[in-house]
DNA sequence: TGTACATCAGTGAACGCGCGTTCACTGATGTAC
DNA sequence: TGTACATCAGTGAACGCGCGTTCACTGATGTAC
């Protein structure tokens, strides 16, 4: 038994309903990915009604777009978390491997733990090269989840593991096997067992590892 | 000015009304992906009532299923026509070799190709091993696509350039890869020129063949 | 310090739309005798 | 060869639903004087 009039005050100048409609995109998201995302649904869970969304929204495609920059960034972070854990052991070129397999490690556990939202991550339209777009979906570093990739790969360059001339390839190559893992452990091979995945990955990781270092010598 | 009567009469006991509603379903599979595998549209393009689909299908996702089974059936297609453009160069390891090439470029030249299909046959729930579902999604040779690459693999464990022990990681190996791949090529790296693209898939499956060369040295 | 007023951020009701699905039906087909 | 009849494969109308979006509005906020 609320107030009405009290409720309905409270309900005017909400504070930061576009934060709010953003959170409530992203949790839609998460439980079923970018088509899960519903203006209407998300104003009723903010409990605003649905057209206080165009107040913050041009359109529903925007909100989504605000949602797959808050996925981007949760993955950003993810890797960054991963990156985190690596001590250095003294080793120049073993320490840069162990990073640039840190990146992947986070890629690849976000996706399995966040499947709704590393879907809509990707699900949006190709990136046009908008200046402000350069900004978003970035990890607490300040990095988008492409740049933290190519940072670890610069490090293998400056130890000497890399060729300079391969460092575009070998993102490439790198982000192809990790993406495409993690898409075939969430579909086709979403029967695997926690430890029959870490060896997969393991292996895929290598894989990638050693063809980057053999390329130096063609 | 069609006489309405005749035009009724036509209507009834169209011949393969199933066929039908599968080949519309996956003409819009192929514009809009998955989603817009629409019932009643589908009805509509063949000239039929809604209603009349339900003779055929128990719901919406069994028509899904039907399409994603013909999308996987096309990728398969994609794999062979690939595969048949190999001649024996007379070196067996080197043939197995372009093989397997040969199951990755047509992987991703159908997922460039086809981008909605592409999608749909991967969109289904986790495949589950029902005996029927066994027969589905195969091509003119009557491989399913990861029957495909085994039997690529095969080829080259026969010829003795994979270790049978590395067999299954392989596979997964290489459909990470490629799957990987495509998906970028469809999305954030969908600016490439095709000059680029063809480049970047040759480095590809190069990283993944040298990747399974040496892995049975450890 | 008080007051008029523009602006801002929400409301409530309604719109048209297309969807999946169900109902009772009807006309064509093929089989038994 | 003809006829009765069960079965099959469609029809037409309707259902409830939830969506994105737009309309005219209203109450709160903050600023100019």
């Amino acid at each position: 038994m609320t107030v009405p009039g009290s409720t309905r005050h409270q309900r005017y100048h909400h504070g930061d309903l576009r934060r709010a409609l953003v959170s409530a995109g992203t949790d839609l998201a998460r439980q079923g990915g970018p088509t899960a995302i519903v203006l209407r649904e998300a104003a009723r869970r903010v409990g605003v009604s649905p057209n206080a969304a165009y107040r913050h929204f041009s359109s529903l495609p925007d909100l989504i777009e605000a949602v797959a920059s808050e996925a981007l960034s949760a993955l950003a972070r993810s890797m960054e978390a991963e990156l985190a854990t690596c001590r250095p052991s003294g080793d120049v070129s073993s320490d840069a491997l162990s990073r640039l397999g840190a990146v992947g490690r986070g890629y690849v556990h976000f996706a399995l733990s966040e499947p709704g939202l590393f879907a809509t991550a990707f699900a949006r339209h190709p990136t046009t090269a908008d200046p402000e777009g350069a900004s978003r979906g970035v990890g607490d570093s300040g990095l988008r989840p492409d740049e933290l990739l190519g940072q670890a790969l610069d490090g293998m360059v400056v130890a000497g593991v890399l060729d300079p001339a391969d460092r575009e390839t070998a993102a490439t190559n790198a982000w192809a096997s990790v993406h495409g893992l993690s898409e075939l452990m969430l579909g086709p091979l979403s029967g695997l067992t926690p430890a029959e995945r870490d060896s997969l990955l393991d292996a895929v990781l290598d894989l990638v590892c050693r063809g980057l270092l053999t390329r130096k010598h063609p």
